[in-house]
DNA sequence: TGTTAAATACTTGTATACTAGATCCGAAAA
DNA sequence: TTTTCGGATCTAGTATACAAGTATTTAACA
């Protein structure tokens, strides 16, 4: 184990089930890379580092495992997915189709205030370009995407939304200072959705919605060949051994 | 307890995962109204109907909370989740748009013999609407949108759609004898969508597809009137659900 | 009879023990 | 040196035991 390095110790609650904090913390640990694709994660040493029982750890991963986030082999051993290329191109096209769809019902029923929200929102992803801060720009999307979402009160497509997305965020993680060049695109994508919000124009919308979510394509390709061994082979037969840096 | 009488016992075979076996089980008499909304299902007596620990009990649970299924309310009990109009409004909105998608997707690459395959299960919903089979049409009706999520490979999205329609089917399986007068407007909008594939016209695609996912609101209120116990009481200080989507 | 409080029988959450199978590593054999 | 075999040590899957909180029932009291 490699825990003192790379990972945090964290203080477990009892406010709230203990399976669910682990849910959350092993998942931002994976979107944020600190856990590697390809990590072993034995249930063991999981339940040592936490310093709880095998059986909360069991069941936080199994909702990973049903998020597309970790794969368990029987009786080998419970790993961090690789990054696919099928799954994060799938995850695009679901996250595409939801936020479409969201965007086009706003697009009809927004409310007077939802309009100023986001135009600050934007306003800030400005001042965020201007400072070069990729973290604070990405929050700053996401929050823009969020604001739609509430306002169709569909919390469940949210939540899908999030954790489709959470997928090609492994991927921005790994190219944040790619991002460079994209600032004024993106902004310019999200004034385009907002426009056609505020003409209550769905096929506005929908178009400027496809070429957002679109985005990630420009990257895909650089940050598979700037880390090839964070990608699933699909030759299947060379089972590349799973990395201890000890 | 009333097991003998609505329920069956099931063998556990040893090939797949106990948990496993158990979701799908429990998640069939659920969708199939078998174990109404609102009923107990308490982790020991689930143990002892199937012969098994609580351990896999619980994981099937767990699951079935992810997909809404079922409520867990701690140190009180487990039930069946009520029907929600919200969450069934919610369900058609996220399967309108995964369809919508895949289906655009498809009238772009349509391989030939998907037409061909299409035409058959359209014409065999033809007899089964001739012979009242309403079982039948509704399975025809599955594999019909099932071979067009197959075309795209998107896998993931093939399997949220079916999750979401089983929300729609809970719903679908109080009113099978209603279906009656639905199924020649129901044939004639597959035979649009297909039109739309064959003539590799997406927006024609996206028009019949919206206008299929929307037929099961034509049945909605009257299911619920019906079946008033069978829905959630929504009453203003609607609780919160813990569940963490992920 | 009506009300309150203690006792009992539930519930889920967590910890631990055990099982069967897979891997790894070293020793023995060719 | 290479190959094969066997045991030690991993793994996840399952069963059981315990803890803590809730609901219901019962009993005592007014």
């Amino acid at each position: 184990m490699q825990n003192s390095k790379d990972t945090k110790v964290f203080k477990i609650d009892y406010d709230r089930p203990t399976s669910q904090q682990l849910f959350d913390l092993l998942r931002d640990e994976i979107v944020a890379m600190v856990l590697p694709p390809g990590e072993k994660l034995s249930e063991n040493s999981l339940s040592d580092r936490f310093g709880v029982s095998r059986t909360p750890v069991r069941e936080a991963i199994a909702k990973l495992v049903t998020l597309g986030f970790v794969e368990v082999r029987p009786q080998r051993g419970t790993f961090v997915s690789k990054l696919s290329m099928t799954q994060i191109l799938e995850a695009r096209f679901i996250r595409e189709a939801l936020e479409v769809a969201i965007t086009e019902h706003v697009a009809g029923h927004a409310p007077p205030e939802l309009v100023a929200e986001c135009e600050v929102i934007i306003d800030r992803q400005h001042e965020a370009a201007e400072q070069q801060d990729a973290l604070l720009f990405q929050h700053l999307d996401d929050e823009f995407h969020q604001k739609l979402a509430d306002c169709t009160h569909f919390e469940r497509a949210a939540g899908l939304i999030q954790s489709e997305k959470a997928h090609m965020d492994r991927v921005r993680n790994l190219s944040l200072q790619e991002l460079g060049g994209q600032y004024e695109r993106v902004l310019e994508q999200h004034r385009a959705i907002l426009e056609g919000i505020k003409a209550a124009k769905p096929d506005i919308c929908r178009e400027a919605m496809r070429t957002h979510t679109r985005e990630i394509l420009t990257i895909l390709s650089k940050v598979q060949s700037m880390h090839p061994d964070y990608f699933e082979q699909h030759s299947a037969d060379s089972e590349v051994t799973p990395q201890f840096t000890g």
